[in-house]
DNA sequence: CGGATTTGACCAGCGC
DNA sequence: GCGCTGGTCAAATCCG
């Protein structure tokens, strides 16, 4: 699986609801649903990979998962911009199509690390929370979402990094088999 | 009253 | 096989 680190919202547009989606626009233009075509595998990440983020001074961070494979290209963008526009996000998501693809069939899995005192970020989708969970090694507890549209299966989990609780890890998975409910 | 959230129980995969 | 861990279920609860 790819894992693409983005920082595309500003953190500061969660003040909204219903009306001024403005803010948020920047975000939903290019679509989450866009990046969902990536496949391969699940798992890589999740389980206690003790030392990933090496560090994660600014630039890329390109995850050295221990043992699994030669996945965990993801190009983060937009290192760390408080204030980061939308704009910054462009480019450089490549995806690496997997070679193998494992167990679980088709999960596509995307995580957006985010920096935002929000913990849920409003994406245009609506989730229906069903699980938390603390995770080992980590002070923050994981948040489960599951879209709440029938038949549609995406889910995400929310939480925040571990060493700097400024961010907010948003992984997705599955695609969407409609439409946002929200109309633009 | 209806839908979302909460929260502990339950389940499955993996390592030992 | 057992226990740990992450992920999910579901009944109770909350809240509009």
């Amino acid at each position: 699986m790819d894992y693409y680190y983005v920082n595309p919202i500003n953190p500061n547009y969660g003040a909204h609801h219903d009306d001024d989606y403005s803010a948020m626009m920047s975000m939903s233009d290019f679509m989450i649903s866009d990046f969902l075509m990536a496949d391969d595998d699940a798992y890589g990440y999740g389980v206690d990979d003790h030392h990933h983020h090496n560090n994660q001074e600014s630039g890329s961070q390109s995850q050295s998962t221990n043992g699994s494979s030669e996945m965990a290209t993801f190009s983060d963008v937009t290192t760390t911009n408080n204030n980061g526009e939308a704009s910054s996000i462009n480019n450089n998501i490549k995806c690496k199509n997997g070679s193998k693809r494992s167990k679980k069939e088709v999960n596509s899995r995307v995580a957006f690390r985010t920096k935002s005192e929000l913990d849920v970020m409003d994406d245009g989708y609506r989730w229906r929370k069903y699980g938390k969970k603390a995770v080992k090694n980590t002070p923050n507890l994981r948040n489960y979402y599951k879209c709440s549209s029938e038949g549609c299966g995406v889910k995400k989990r929310v939480e925040r990094d571990r060493d700097d609780s400024s961010y907010v890890i948003t992984t997705y998975e599955g695609i969407h088999n409609h439409a946002s409910p929200f109309t633009y």
